[in-house]
DNA sequence: TATAAATCATACCAAAAAAGTAGGGTATTT
DNA sequence: AAATACCCTACTTTTTTGGTATGATTTATA
């Protein structure tokens, strides 16, 4: 139950992009961005393009862009691709447990997968934008104690 | 973002102490009962056992027993012991992103934390006991689909 | 029309985590 | 004393994750 770094990664790129919308941004940008290396940025956002969250255009002066506003697109929507549709056991949408006559987890597993969904899809990425322009250094004062020591 | 084994194990094995409470039960009956093998039911046992979930009697006779009526046992703390205390990313406690002002995503995450625990947290083990015993063969109807081909 | 800048596609590799095993020790009952 | 059963540590195997490598294709521009 670990969130992948192409989740968390995936995310952190979109919100540059939905930074500086109407306008193409290339994997070397990006990189130079986030310091996530260039391959791996690819990788991501070819995920990202199939799901249509991001589209893509190639040649010189090409790169990749929303192709919605950041208003209209949940984090819901970008994680569930990059996170393997946040189907965190095999057994939610089918049924499961053979030779068995019922299984007495299913609805648990259904329950917590619909509260994750609908967590992230309660949040547009234009609202985490905006927080991060609201919060500023505000937030710096709170952090004082341990921190993560992975690159975020 | 995967469920570990250990967890869904877990449960399944909580649900079958739930239904016989006030006894030990063995790790060599549990494995006859859920398939699982002893060795590893130990390791999740010994987990359980430190969390307080369960009590061991050691010796001839011994075994595990819930050490709190099912009804008075959520889902988290069955789940959190076994599942790394379902911290999905480094981060939560702690403040992150060392380097950067602010984390624009530690709220995200935080969030979608709370909203885990809180679901599991909604559910006590007695309630999936008593969903499996009043279901009995009715949800057989239900699972005429694909099926997941994993141990459940 | 060449050249450079970019995405796209496929395959591969290494490190880490998960899943499960092995072997022996210790406590308790009979 | 013998059998049962938990306890503890370490180990191995398998799967997943987190990348890399190589090269092809597309597009703008000089």
């Amino acid at each position: 139950m670990k969130l992948t770094t192409k989740a968390r990664y995936g995310l952190k790129i979109c919100l540059e992009l939905g930074k500086r919308p109407q306008r193409f941004i290339s994997t070397s940008e990006i990189s130079e961005m986030t310091g996530y290396t260039v391959k791996y940025i690819e990788k991501i956002m070819n995920s990202l393009k199939k799901a249509g969250i991001v589209r893509a255009e190639r040649g010189a002066g090409g790169g990749y862009m929303l192709s919605r506003p950041a208003g209209e697109i949940t984090l819901g929507e970008i994680i569930r691709p990059l996170e393997d549709n946040l189907e965190f056991i095999k057994c939610l949408g089918v049924s499961c447990c053979p030779g068995e006559k019922h299984c007495p987890t299913y609805g648990v597993w259904q329950r917590l997968y619909n509260g994750i969904n609908s967590v992230l899809d309660s949040m547009t990425l234009q609202e985490i934008i905006d927080d991060s322009i609201n919060m500023g250094d505000r937030h710096e004062e709170s952090i004082s104690g341990p921190r993560c020591n992975h690159r975020c």
